[in-house]
DNA sequence: CTGAAAGCGCTAACAC
DNA sequence: GTGTTAGCGCTTTCAG
């Protein structure tokens, strides 16, 4: 890899030359005569120069990269696609390391090459405990590392509570919550009996582990309770539920209706095909790596509304055929 | 961020020495006293040192890092998981670069990095043309941006085989291939008609654009075909394709079996459950980075086997319903 | 044990 | 226009 001072050598002149000519300084602090910049300029393009950036961040003290660290989950994608290209538009770029290993040397990683800022992508609860509080003393502008800055961007409870008014507002009454053991699906549970309380309707929820033969179980407890319609804490849940009625013979949304959460790709392809409350990964993303951003850069007012799915109907509340049904 | 330096002023002890302390050079080359080690071991300890790793890659001229250049599609996830684990196994880490914008720009920006090694995921055709050819004078050892080294790794016809050996043994006779008008497709229907004419059957097969309503139009003209079987070319038509068949109370697998191909997440989901030839991602990630790890130590013996799918049984193909069915 | 020197690639300030 | 010096953080060698 050729460097400035092979240019100076080969095109005969000092490397401060060459290196102000390649940065472009020659225009206002110096001036260069223009038989001499442009040897230097054809001479960098026949030997192949590229600067390295490296040296920018050893000199400076930091780098450009924000480290995301993540399980990549099935459906971890676009959240760090959102990451990637919102951190594109601002020239930085992303770094992954994968989680499976100790927290603490992912972390220690990101300190060693310097990183400007770190984003976990859905740490469990454990995970953020076993975090060494040295590592904060480092002040690196991080998301998702502690409770606090992990629930901020996506407003769980209030999403949820889009999916319930919808239902209602489909003129479903009879609403039964199909949840699982995990904090995120408590909260989605909140989001559902603040809103049936506050439409005097009796909550009643049906909890089981995320294993499929649990699923199934309770899919069948659900079918015999007769509802008008199941609101489920997941996609996974909900797909499950919606298999298990297509052996039975229950037609959906014909026998009840079932909604989602989540909205994910298999939501599309199901029989019916699933409603569910859209949970915006790729903003999330974006989100993320902007609040990251404006840490970096300290500007500490920056405003923002923590984001809210919506309701994508599709077969599984509505009996409409669209031909739009797989988008 | 506090250095080398700092720490021997504070430890009241030359750079030297907390260099070689640091580096545990103090066992072999030198022998320093252990009170000193010890203090220049504590107080490293207690300023919060971590070294700076990108100053190592300046001095080398390489760094640790292979680029992975991604549209990140909907099953891009495992790829990048499996490359992603399977550098962190040799203290190797990603740098993730988008690919929305000029490709060119995402190679220059790797080799201003100075990264060990580049990793493409699914480019198009078109984009590795537009790839500037003075890129490949760096020497850059990469899989995925030229046609040679992108199909390497994956097998996409005699997998195609596997899936079309699977209906024959499975005693259908009458199987039509659906297929669409990429390179993919094409691969995979070469696998089907080899199959089929090795076997005495005769092939037939029915493409379209991979637009909803396209596949709908094309479901509908199969379904009429009256087949035995329907090897398609990727899930997302075998989805589609089953979908249709819900809508039109046609029974799969007893009017005729379905076979998809990418073994997707919703395909685990669908009603019934789809059988599918499953493309192995995460493993085919983690080849593309020891092949390109290979390139990096200069292992040119490295003998490989390209991956082939297997079958993944569910329901399309067969009644069967296990418990397992959602796995 | 320490200090000095050279080197990685590059910037910046200075005198000539 | 050039050469020198200093510095970023670190390694390595070598004389004291």
């Amino acid at each position: 890899m050729i460097s400035m001072k092979a240019i100076a050598k080969e095109a005969g002149v000092s490397r401060t030359t060459v290196s102000f000519v390649l940065n472009g300084r020659y225009k206002d602090d110096l001036k260069l005569s223009e038989p001499i910049v442009q040897k230097v300029l054809e001479t960098a393009d026949r030997l192949g120069y590229v600067r390295n950036k490296l040296v920018d961040c050893v000199v400076t003290g930091k780098s450009n990269v924000i480290a995301v660290l993540s399980h990549f989950g099935d459906y971890t994608i676009p959240t760090i696609k959102g990451c990637v290209e919102a951190a594109a538009e601002h020239n930085c770029i992303i770094k992954l390391i994968p989680l499976e290993k100790d927290i603490n040397r992912a972390l220690m990683h990101a300190v060693e090459f310097r990183v400007a800022g770190i984003f976990a992508d859905s740490l469990q609860r454990s995970e953020m405990e076993q975090i060494n509080p040295k590592f904060f003393r480092y002040g690196i502008p991080s998301y998702g590392l502690t409770p606090e800055t992990h629930k901020i961007v996506f407003n769980q409870k209030e999403s949820s509570c889009r999916g319930t008014e919808y239902l209602i507002r489909k003129g479903f009454r009879k609403i039964v919550f199909m949840g699982c053991y995990t904090e995120i699906s408590r909260l989605r549970e909140d989001g559902y009996r603040e809103v049936m309380l506050k439409n005097g309707l009796e909550p009643r929820v049906l909890c089981c582990d995320m294993y499929p033969e649990e699923i199934c179980r309770i899919s069948h407890e659900l079918i015999d309770l007769k509802p008008e319609a199941i609101q489920c804490a997941n996609d996974s849940l909900a797909l499950i539920l919606l298999h298990e009625c297509f052996i039975k013979n229950v037609r959906i949304p014909e026998a009840f209706a079932v909604l989602g959460f989540g909205n994910v790709p298999g939501s599309r392809f199901s029989a019916p095909t699933l409603s569910s409350v859209n949970e915006p990964y790729y903003e999330t993303g974006r989100l993320h790596f902007q609040l990251i951003y404006d840490l970096i850069c300290q500007k500490t007012e920056h405003r923002y509304e923590p984001l809210i799915g919506e309701v994508i109907e599709r077969e599984s509340t509505t009996s409409l055929q669209s031909i739009n049904k797989y988008l």
